[in-house]
DNA sequence: GTGAAAGCGCTAACAT
DNA sequence: ATGTTAGCGCTTTCAC
């Protein structure tokens, strides 16, 4: 059907070592005769079969990425960066969705560790050592440090702590904060770095605990904030932060008059927001993009140190911050 | 390193062909030495290689997608689909977007080809005979019909058709309509049932063009309507129904009272907006699974007759329309 | 710079 | 039901 380097190689009058080196960038092949066999090749429709290259060299060129759900606008963006720096490195991408559920994961990895040359995780949802430890392939994560991984991450903390800054600048001294999911490294990070900032500051932090990262965790998240003494309300992420703004809205509370919310990601939902959201601007494009490069250089070299990555946040102030209402 | 089928047999005193059988379902292998087999396998880590498999049967068990905007909900929904039912088949699914360039579909294809058993083209901005004709390869396009293609669709002029009704039983005869990117094919379809529909009902269509089916299209959608008598603007989809809606509150005009707005998917983020969106809700992830389902078809009988599958679409009402306001 | 030949790990006839 | 054998299409020594 498909012609073989060995109909190429016929055609063109040389040997198939020959068509594999015109075809190979490094192969050492005179132009004269490298430019015959692409022609040749070109005229029958010839690509090498990538099944046969990958049975011989062990590369596929191509690289998997495995987030907890595509459908959340934060990793669509992730896989998006990945895809674009892929698409350069001309290697295709094999994406996998969890779900939000830690316990596919470990099939996830399991199913694409032999179809590709590394992987990408991102925001795992599973503890790391839940994770098939005989795999064999170059992982990179993405929003998750561990001792030897190699890792993209953002700083978190930095971002929150402004957050709340802000929001102690504006005279709020009683502060809300819905986390996320318990096996979130991001979210430990967050509420770690308030716990610190608010005590430092004098703030009075309450924490709501840990609510799913959904309209509906958000639309939970405001009824337990009303509860509380809190004038403004820091989420788990933008998802979050606009469910609770609806409920807020159904409840009567003015935002941000009543209540000042901020999210976290700067997603594009954060603009649709109306009033449009305040948070916590997280490089999502670039996370993807960085953990492409740091997996190229773990497959150049994989016995190099792992490398840990941190990208910076800022706090993007837009409309559902303000001072609180005199009482 | 990893071991081999060879391996596998020497352990289990067995030749390479019963391993192989007793890996492949269909294999005629008695129960008691299938059981030897996979014992001795998962003790050495022994996993058949898909590189070599593929190379003899020609089949690599993986599908490829290709979309316009993977950071749109609707197209992220999409690939859920395909997702979860391609997880059942136990195939990898390799994802190519195409950041709206109809340019880039043509490459994404050819790349995909080598790499998997069939191809699943959502919403293609491409001419269908500007694509590359010799892929020789199974295609099932989302989203566009054509001659001898096998395709999954929605009957988005009923969809549309419901909401001019519904519009016109609410008292608007003046209604706006902002279309989408020219070579969008379901766009074709909304444009040509409001038209036909809008004859049938007396309503007075204003067609503002097609618009970029983002928030900045939006934007500039609202103006458009502003400067029409309309009184009600249905949108190409939820992304452009919102941008207006923002400029609309940005302009003062009110909606529902001043100006009734109806979307078109029924994303998540027709839900968001405040007040919510109604809007045209077209299955997303069914969408995606028929197609799998469709390719699985495809795949087993290449001579098949094309199915043309089309899906279910219904208004749905929320807060976004109401009567027009009398003047 | 180019060709000949030896496999990469597996499956699919064909035997038995 | 199981073993033997011949490749799938390519890359990579090793000669020349």
């Amino acid at each position: 059907m498909t012609s073989t380097s060995r109909d190429v190689a016929r055609a063109a009058g040389v040997s198939v070592a020959t068509v594999s080196r015109a075809f190979s960038e490094a192969g050492a092949v005179s132009d004269s005769t490298r430019r015959k066999v692409l022609t040749e090749a070109r005229r029958l429709g010839y690509s090498p079969n990538p099944a046969a290259r990958r049975l011989i060299t062990g590369r596929s060129g191509n690289i998997g990425i495995i987030v907890p759900d595509l459908a959340n606008p934060f990793f669509a963006d992730i896989i998006k960066g990945v895809q674009r720096r892929a698409r350069e490195g001309r290697q295709a991408i094999l994406v996998a969705d969890t779900d939000e559920q830690a316990r596919l994961e470990g099939d996830a990895l399991r199913s694409l560790a032999r179809q590709v040359d590394g992987i990408i995780l991102a925001s795992p949802r599973s503890a790391i050592e839940d994770l098939p430890g005989d795999l064999n392939i170059p992982i990179v994560l993405i929003h998750r440090q561990a001792p030897g991984w190699w890792s993209v991450t953002a700083d978190f903390a930095e971002g929150v702590r402004q957050a709340l800054v802000n929001l102690r600048a504006l005279g709020h001294d009683h502060v809300a904060y819905a986390g996320g999911p318990h096996l979130s490294w991001s979210g430990g990070m967050r509420t770690e770095s308030l716990r610190t900032c608010a005590a430092e500051l004098g703030v009075h932090l309450y924490e709501l605990g840990s609510v799913a990262p959904t309209i509906d965790g958000g639309l939970a998240a405001a009824d337990l904030a009303l509860a509380t003494p809190a004038t403004a309300l820091i989420a788990y992420n933008d998802v979050v932060a606009l469910g609770a703004m609806r409920r807020f809205g159904a409840r009567g509370v003015d935002v941000p008059g009543g209540m000042s919310v901020v999210g976290c990601d700067n997603t594009m939902l954060s603009q649709l927001a109306v009033p449009s959201l305040t948070t916590v601007d997280v490089p999502r494009f670039e996370a993807g993009e960085a953990a492409v490069a740091l997996l190229d250089r773990y497959l150049a070299d994989a016995d190099a140190e792992p490398i840990e990555q941190v990208l910076a946040t800022a706090l993007v102030i837009r409309g559902t911050t303000a001072p609180p209402r005199q009482t």
